[in-house]
DNA sequence: AACATTCCCAACCGCACTAGT
DNA sequence: GACTAGTGCGGTTGGGAATGT
């Protein structure tokens, strides 16, 4: 039994706003406020609209100082930065961005901004058709749509945006830099030591992929964590390691609120000097290899063809995440073991 | 010029959370 | 504590504009 609607909704009118819609809203909430009710709202004006619509239609456009368009370097940086951090909370990272919506920063990077950066999947698709195939299935090297990873877009995404910063081979940069590394709480400090226990102690086995490269000698290693063949891991505390991921990923929604309250984009600033680069086609340590801004990320083919090795626990991954957050405190997925690889790609716990 | 495809963005939908009763 | 209404959020969609063939 899903939830009543917020409204009759044979009786709202649905589509773009008129001019004189428009009007009535801002004079109304101008003179009056929105009275703490939006459902209300529309039946004093007179407008024939769901509250929801007359709410969003204030938020995203109406009121004042909103800007629309025209998203400076520096906002390119910091939405990016938030969005490696934190993932698709768009209302925290509006936050961040005077007179920006979340609706606006939604589009902007679902439209321009993750291209930019990640480039059209059907490039990286050519880009992988040309290079090792390891699936059995298809001897002709291609790709079946049908045997695609079903990693949620958003986990890929931020995924590649790792990769792409720790491919950068650069010992300054972010990744080979402890020191620029966020202070981390006892509970994320927990979850490392956890993992590295998984790293030295168990049957999970730290596996490196090394993949191909236009340019010799620059072969791509990619660390995911192989789970044991056996139910068993000997000397482990399952239970412990768990309740700390758990704990850790339930904590970190909290964080991110704190983050955002308090610190802002400070916990994230330390990724600038890498963004900034990736962002304006600036090198770092690696020298330019395509005129195509798109191919000229090498890892991202990298990652693109190590997709097929990452299956085992994107399935789990995408399954329990459902549509929801990747990252989301309320899914279980984090209870899925399969959920250290992403941890230890993160961290690179080498 | 006509049609097809892709891009872009405003708006909608449904779920989760919160406050009030 | 249970229920309900209101709110906020993120994902998705519809359709016009721009671009390609």
């Amino acid at each position: 039994m899903g939830r009543a609607p917020c409204c009759d909704k044979a009786n709202v009118k649905k589509g773009p706003w008129s001019p004189e819609e428009d009007e009535k809203l801002k004079a109304y909430i101008e003179k009056y406020g929105t009275g703490n009710n939006w459902i209300a709202l529309p039946q004093k004006i007179g407008l024939k609209r769901c509250g929801k619509s007359c709410r969003l239609r204030w938020l995203n456009y109406l009121r004042p100082n909103i800007k629309h368009g025209g998203f400076s370097e520096e906002e390119d940086n910091i939405i990016c930065s938030l969005y490696i951090s934190i993932g698709s909370r768009w209302s925290i990272i509006a936050a961040q961005l005077p007179g920006r919506t979340d609706n606006d920063i939604k589009n902007y990077w679902n439209t321009r901004l993750k291209k930019k950066l990640l480039g059209r999947r059907k490039q990286s698709n050519v880009n992988r058709l040309s290079s090792t195939s390891h699936d059995p299935k298809d001897e002709n090297g291609s790709l079946d749509d049908s045997c695609e990873p079903v990693l949620s877009n958003s986990a890929l995404e931020r995924l590649q945006l790792h990769m792409q910063l720790q491919s950068c081979q650069n010992p300054l940069s972010f990744y080979n830099n402890p020191a620029l590394w966020p202070k981390l709480q006892p509970l994320q400090e927990k979850l490392i030591q956890s993992l590295q226990f998984l790293n030295e102690n168990t049957n999970y086995t730290l596996m490196q992929h090394v993949l191909p490269s236009t340019q010799p000698g620059q072969e791509h290693k990619i660390d995911f964590y192989e789970p044991p063949n056996t139910s068993v891991i000997d000397g482990l505390n399952i239970d412990e390691l768990e309740n700390s991921l758990n704990a850790f990923n339930a904590g970190s929604s909290q964080d991110v609120m704190e983050q955002s309250n308090n610190e802002g984009i400070q916990a994230v600033s330390t990724f600038q000097a890498d963004l900034d680069d990736l962002l304006h086609n600036k090198t770092i340590g690696l020298p330019p290899q395509e005129e195509d801004p798109i191919a000229e990320f090498d890892c991202f083919k990298a990652m693109d063809s190590s997709k097929d090795s990452m299956i085992w626990w994107s399935n789990d991954f995408e399954l329990k995440s459902a549509s929801t957050n990747s990252w989301d405190s309320s899914s279980p997925v984090l209870q899925s073991h399969g959920m250290y690889q992403d941890y230890g790609l993160g961290y690179n716990l080498q």
